[in-house]
DNA sequence: TGCTTGAATATAGCCAGGCTAACGAAATCA
DNA sequence: TGATTTCGTTAGCCTGGCTATATTCAAGCA
């Protein structure tokens, strides 16, 4: 009635590859690792986007405009609905609620009167800085403390992960 | 009036490390490469979400519930609420969802007749094991084409992304 | 010039998924 | 046994998505 296996689709792998049992035990660590690093990423995001009373989306969205600002892009609302994968529609609730708490003006677009140019204010931008700038300065550090060699192994695993599983794009 | 730093707060780091700037090369390439995959994940997750009909946080439930039944224990909706951190009042919804769907069913708590235990139907473990497995196996094959040395390179890193950040817990 | 078509944003109204507060039923404790 | 605590549910609210539609302006053309 109840399969054993169900949480370990591993065997095949493992039987293929001819991988002995210490090489499954740090293999295991390894994804471990990784699922503890992630559940850590997604704590600490909750814990901050509670700090600065934002949701996911609209965090994402004032991060994509600050990057794009301090590159001297004008940033418009269509943008950024194509940047989060959302609607125009959507795009403007979450600019109102980015705009309502002050996160952010509707300034009109220096060249299209039907646009707009969306700018971060500037105690955002330091919050943001701080709250992000935090998070980004620990994967810097743990990054630096690495040697050549070892930032090339991380490298390359992390290409791996990412890389082939392109493929079920799906529309 | 735009300062071009906003979005380098590196600068400090590297200049009390005294890295050359080949090195900050190669650690910028490592943090491109998590960030890479960290966007990979998520959209991926969005895609299998989407092709499942669930949310994250439903998916986050199921995957719980599959793993706890798979070890013979019994998953009560406090438990659920407890480890996806929200309450009880939204539990009732999610598992509403769930059952809904025919995801999982509401059976009598074999000892506490207050209590439920949720289960799994098996048309969703099949299909929960088709997608979540497709995803891990990728990280299982990445993970074994390290050598021994490369997995304790990779793990050491990853423990050092998660470890210390844990400072900020703010409650 | 004046008209038409398309682009960019906004509005209205719907649904999902969180929350708090309050409740009933069962377990537990004095 | 009676009081208290625990567990799940219900009711009602708010946020953040969506589609469909409206509005405003830009751009191309007769």
């Amino acid at each position: 009635m109840m399969d054993p296996r169900v949480m370990d689709p591993d065997q095949e792998i493992v039987h293929r590859s001819g991988m002995d049992d210490r090489d499954v035990d740090e293999v295991v660590r390894v994804l471990e690792a990784l699922r503890a690093w992630r559940e850590t990423e997604r704590r600490m995001s909750v814990v901050s986007r509670r700090y600065m009373k934002l949701g996911e989306t609209d965090m994402r969205a004032l991060r994509y405009i600050i990057a794009m600002q301090s590159h001297g892009r004008v940033v418009t609302p269509g943008a950024i609905a194509e940047h989060l994968g959302i609607t125009t529609a959507s795009t403007t609730k979450l600019i109102d609620r980015l705009a309502a708490g002050g996160h952010v003006l509707r300034s009109p677009h220096p060249s299209d009167r039907r646009s707009l140019a969306i700018e971060v204010t500037e105690d955002t931008r330091r919050a943001a800085r701080e709250t992000v700038g935090r998070s980004h300065a620990r994967r810097f550090t743990a990054a630096a403390r690495l040697t050549a060699q070892e930032r090339e192994v991380v490298t390359r695993f992390l290409h791996d992960l990412a890389g082939p599983g392109t493929d079920e794009e799906q529309t």
